[in-house]
DNA sequence: AATCCGGGGCA
DNA sequence: TGCCCAGGATT
């Protein structure tokens, strides 16, 4: 059924659809892990035009291709791309490894995204299981498993290599996946015009609403953040994030996080510096609005307060002052981003 | 087994 | 808002 749907009514295009070149399909599911086709399209098409090759990407320096990725999210996909990139070339002299369990020793490369390059590249029988998997499984067959446990993933991973082509396993995975991403979609599925609904046990007992299901209910994070934009001739004072938090290996602005909200004014902000770094010589030039990011588990608020120093100061030793020009070189987290661009005398 | 990691689109 | 998306690493 599925591979009949798939001949007939299946018109989605996407650059990597048919492709054979591992380094191609891989660079293509790891931008796509947890990323709509639509977002990650144009990055895709970005890196091919950068780096044709894996050597030219295993080549480039880390914070060239992490501007690539701003953006994107995830950045530690970022990180292990490199880093695949660079053990490939030197280890397996620049040919991607074909066989499942060298391919999930990769990093970045999961379950999911070795079965999709052994199965696209190397038509080898691996069934791949993502969200549409998921959901295409759960509906048709029935099952409440929750997707979200140990044993879900299990049924529904032996379900999927059950039900895989096995003549045809790159033919098939990428029907199930289309089928799941324009039919039997997570909401407002088009069941009138499904070719399985017959077959289907959600589609009989009228769950297809309620299924797959998902035990975690994931709960959001508050917290405010409001960055300082020193500025000092010209050059502006910026740092690299490496804790373990969001935005790993993006840059920043001098960043002051609290539990509770501020109330900054004039006044608020000469004595803040003041009392914290001895500074007397700030120019307040403006406080911005609140602005906010909502991400998957965190909100984030806060406000931009931009000052011209006259003298550099000697502290925050780890900081480093970027001229204008580099500063569009560096990558920053789209709360930044965001906010620069509506800011052309910083920006751009 | 539980938690963390972005950003965008959509009802 | 809440949910989902061609998931994976870390603890």
């Amino acid at each position: 059924m599925l591979m009949k749907w798939h001949r007939l009514h299946n018109s989605r295009q996407m650059p990597w659809k048919g492709e054979k070149d591992p380094y191609k399909i891989w660079l293509s599911e790891i931008i796509l892990q947890q990323t709509r086709v639509e977002q990650g399209l144009a990055y895709y098409n970005r890196f091919i035009q950068h780096y044709p090759t894996i050597q030219q990407l295993a080549a480039a320096p880390d914070q060239e291709v992490l501007k690539l990725w701003e953006g994107l999210g995830y950045y530690s996909r970022c990180r292990n791309l490199l880093l695949t990139a660079r053990r490939i070339v030197k280890e397996y002299k620049g040919l991607f490894p074909r066989d499942y369990e060298t391919l999930l020793s990769l990093k970045g490369v999961g379950p999911y995204t070795a079965a999709a390059i052994a199965s696209f590249a190397y038509n080898q029988p691996y069934a791949v299981v993502d969200g549409n998997v998921f959901r295409v499984l759960s509906r048709f067959f029935g099952l409440d498993t929750a997707i979200d446990t140990l044993p879900g993933k299990k049924l529904f991973t032996g379900l999927a290599d059950e039900v895989l082509d096995k003549q045809y396993p790159a033919l098939f995975n990428q029907a199930i996946m289309d089928f799941g991403a324009t039919v039997c979609k997570p909401m407002a599925p088009a069941c009138i015009d499904c070719p399985a609904r017959k077959d289907c046990a959600a589609f009989l007992t009228g769950n297809v609403n309620r299924l797959p299901v998902k035990e975690k209910t994931l709960q959001r994070k508050h917290r405010w953040f409001y960055y300082f934009i020193f500025e000092h001739r010209g050059n502006w004072l910026v740092n690299q994030r490496n804790q373990r938090d969001i935005w790993q290996g993006l840059f920043e602005f001098y960043l002051l996080e609290t539990e509770a909200a501020c109330e900054w004014n004039d006044k608020k902000v000469m004595e803040w510096l003041h009392d914290q770094y001895g500074i007397a010589d700030a120019l307040l030039v403006n406080i911005s609005s609140v602005q906010t990011q909502q991400l998957t588990h965190q909100q984030i608020r806060g406000q931009f307060i931009e000052l011209k120093l006259s003298s550099k100061p000697d502290f925050l030793k780890s900081y480093q002052w970027q001229p204008k020009n580099r500063l569009k070189e560096l990558p920053f987290p789209r709360f930044i981003t965001q906010f620069l661009e509506e800011h052309a005398s910083i920006g751009s």
